[in-house]
DNA sequence: TCCTCTTGTCACTGCTTGGTGACATATGAC
DNA sequence: GTCATATGTCACCAAGCAGTGACAAGAGGA
């Protein structure tokens, strides 16, 4: 009795960066789908129709794959500096907005924030920094030469204002809504969004 | 050859309830400890000191153990609303920065809500709900008579405020910071409550 | 053609998990 | 005392997990 089956037909192409790239994509979506909970070689290699022996042999293992995944995470601002006109707290605005709608429509980084929430591990923290590198570098360039006003402490506003959109983007997606304020209709948003503005307003007032 | 070893000296006591509550607070130091990715019958039941079954017998299993666990959460507030004076600003100020330091002392409460944003589940919905009921509670109660400004939409800068807060407390437990604001210190913290003070202020202006 | 290295496939081990059936024993009612 | 029942203990199962060794087969150089 044979203990191995004849054959198997083997890839129809033998491309190990294709390979690579095929399990980036499966890592993005299983955890775009199942999140960081149902993360692990065996489904990552099933998404991708590949064995979970080559994620050890081409990445190490699934940390290295999972960096190589954060590696690959696009850029997300920009544009929407570019397009900023007016006065500090409008242009603050505006880059608010376009970072919370890009946030809101990419379910990968949100899962990743909510696990760095849950877990702090090493490669996690090294897929942040890498990523935080861009918002932080915006930062200084957005504020320009005007100088916060007196008694306001701009990088903690900042600072609140962002963890305030990253949290309540989090609680949009899985619960709906926070603390009576619901958040699941682009009007919803609308409303938060007006929300954020007066604050940025009252903030960085006139200019 | 028996299958059985000949016996073994049973619970020293044997109390339904006492047991239940070894569970409750077993499952409380794991979920402290581990975090919601460790967490399951096997982990807790060790860390009870007695067996799995009898989760499943109590409780009807994990869910209704964790059920039971939320309806044990303390009330934190209250207090604070007791000893605030002065306008709405610095009374929510007030409230604020005692539910700042009650959440960041209580590792349980955080590693729930960091579990909310991973992974919506019937269950913390539940869990969520009955502990946020206590919270909501207080809003109307600490606005008093006054009526917010024109212009400003009391609900959801509230809602913005308490979620910058939740974020920053998961944040600087997991990663000691967020956007170039370190949050390790009582220092730290201190400045931060300073700049939501000052957010406050300046949307609930002087009374 | 032959030979070597890489890419891909599969079977298998050892471990942990959630969940259950079978059993032992203390407790309290009678 | 007698005995039913609640309480606690243990062994076991099927399923899933991470990780590895052995093998097959394409690709390319000599």
């Amino acid at each position: 009795m044979p203990t191995r089956k004849p054959t198997a037909p083997a890839k129809a192409t033998r491309d190990r960066e294709a390979t690579q790239q095929r399990f980036i994509e499966a890592a993005a979506r299983v955890i775009a789908r199942d999140g960081a909970a149902g993360l692990g070689v065996n489904a990552i290699a099933a998404e991708a129709g590949a064995d979970k022996k080559l994620i050890y042999r081409y990445f190490g293992g699934l940390d290295g794959l999972l960096e190589a995944m954060g590696a690959n995470t696009a850029v997300w601002i920009g544009d929407a500096l570019s397009a900023s006109k007016g006065d500090y707290s409008e242009r603050m605005a505006a880059v608010f907005a376009a970072y919370a709608a890009n946030l809101r429509g990419d379910p990968v980084l949100q899962k990743l924030l909510a696990w760095e929430l849950a877990e702090p591990s090493d490669t996690l923290r090294r897929i942040d920094a890498a990523r935080s590198k861009a918002m932080y570098a915006v930062m200084p360039k957005l504020r320009g030469d005007e100088k916060p006003p007196e008694g306001v402490d701009a990088p903690a506003v900042n600072a609140i204002l962002l963890a305030a959109l990253h949290y309540l983007t989090l609680r949009g997606a899985t619960m709906g809504g926070f603390s009576g304020l619901s958040l699941k209709t682009d009007a919803d948003w609308k409303r938060a969004m007006a929300a954020f503005q007066g604050l940025l307003k009252r903030t960085y007032p006139q200019d």
